[in-house]
DNA sequence: CAATATAGTTAGCTATGCTAACTAAATTCA
DNA sequence: TGAATTTAGTTAGCATAGCTAACTATATTG
């Protein structure tokens, strides 16, 4: 049987190929991206968790994990990584002594800037050859995209 | 001493944000994709190779890995795993025994179409919220991003 | 024909994801 | 109150995926 033409086969095929390329480009770009990354000595899992630490403050590691969307055993590893590097400070919470309370160092937060830094002025670069209308499609898209993050289900 | 503040300053600062946004937006928006990915039993890289010779065709394993900026020995396990599942076929090259073919099999297309299909069904229930409006906004986004990528230095 | 260059593999490291099974602390309730 | 349950986080062990260094095998060059 042949599908009927609906409009809701036609909302169905525009977000077909929208979902498809922009998965596909999401990929490309995060690979670019993170050989900048690569120079501050941490991986993306320990960027993106501090990140959340630096500009949300001091959470847990359940919290972080939610955040980050990972389950508890990743997160504990990726912040045993950051206290490693000194990068956040681990305390135990005095109420309840089954959970810590994981917060940015100075040191992290300035590695986190630095970082910012280096991606902007490499991801800058590219999109020099864009026009100032191409540049604010691209960021009025990302800021419907982040709502979209966060009303997901 | 303060920064000056000039028009190519404020367009550093245009794309700074830009930038940091949309990596962070990219990083979590994979994250909830690759969970819808895992139905296929294959992992990302793989399907992303898989992905680069549905659509374009027998490639050497130097050019697969070009393509996808990767090492030659990263996609060779790459490669390792598709042929493992079946969904590749690796000939030698006649003229020079070095190199290999790789060509994804029947069997190759049948699941990296119903990972798109799945992973489509599964985004366009996410983006179902949005104003057709701001679903254009995204594909120009995308389209634009596309460019930048193919561009890339 | 010997030296060199190229294509791909192997070995071994790190990081990041998972589940299952564990410890320790807090909470519930009989 | 004290035993059972729930909750927070860790440990162990597996797989994928990235890298470099060192290897094999084949082509090319001098």
């Amino acid at each position: 049987m042949a599908k009927k033409i609906t409009r809701q086969n036609a909302k169905s095929s525009a977000a077909f190929s929208v979902a498809d390329r922009l998965h596909s480009t999401a990929i490309h770009l995060l690979r670019r991206v993170r050989k900048q990354d690569v120079a501050s000595g941490e991986g993306p899992a320990r960027l993106s968790a501090l990140s959340v630490l630096v500009f949300g403050g001091a959470k847990t590691l359940g919290d972080l994990a939610a955040a980050e969307q990972v389950k508890p055993p990743t997160m504990s590893r990726i912040v045993a990584g950051l206290a490693r590097s000194k990068l956040v400070q681990i305390t135990p919470d005095p109420q309840d002594r089954r959970r810590m309370s994981i917060r940015p160092t100075p040191r992290g937060v300035k590695l986190l800037h630095e970082g910012r830094q280096r991606r902007i002025e490499y991801l800058a670069s590219h999109l020099a050859g864009l026009t100032p209308e191409e540049l604010s499609q691209v960021a009025e898209s990302t800021e419907i995209l982040g709502r979209v993050l966060r009303n997901w289900a």
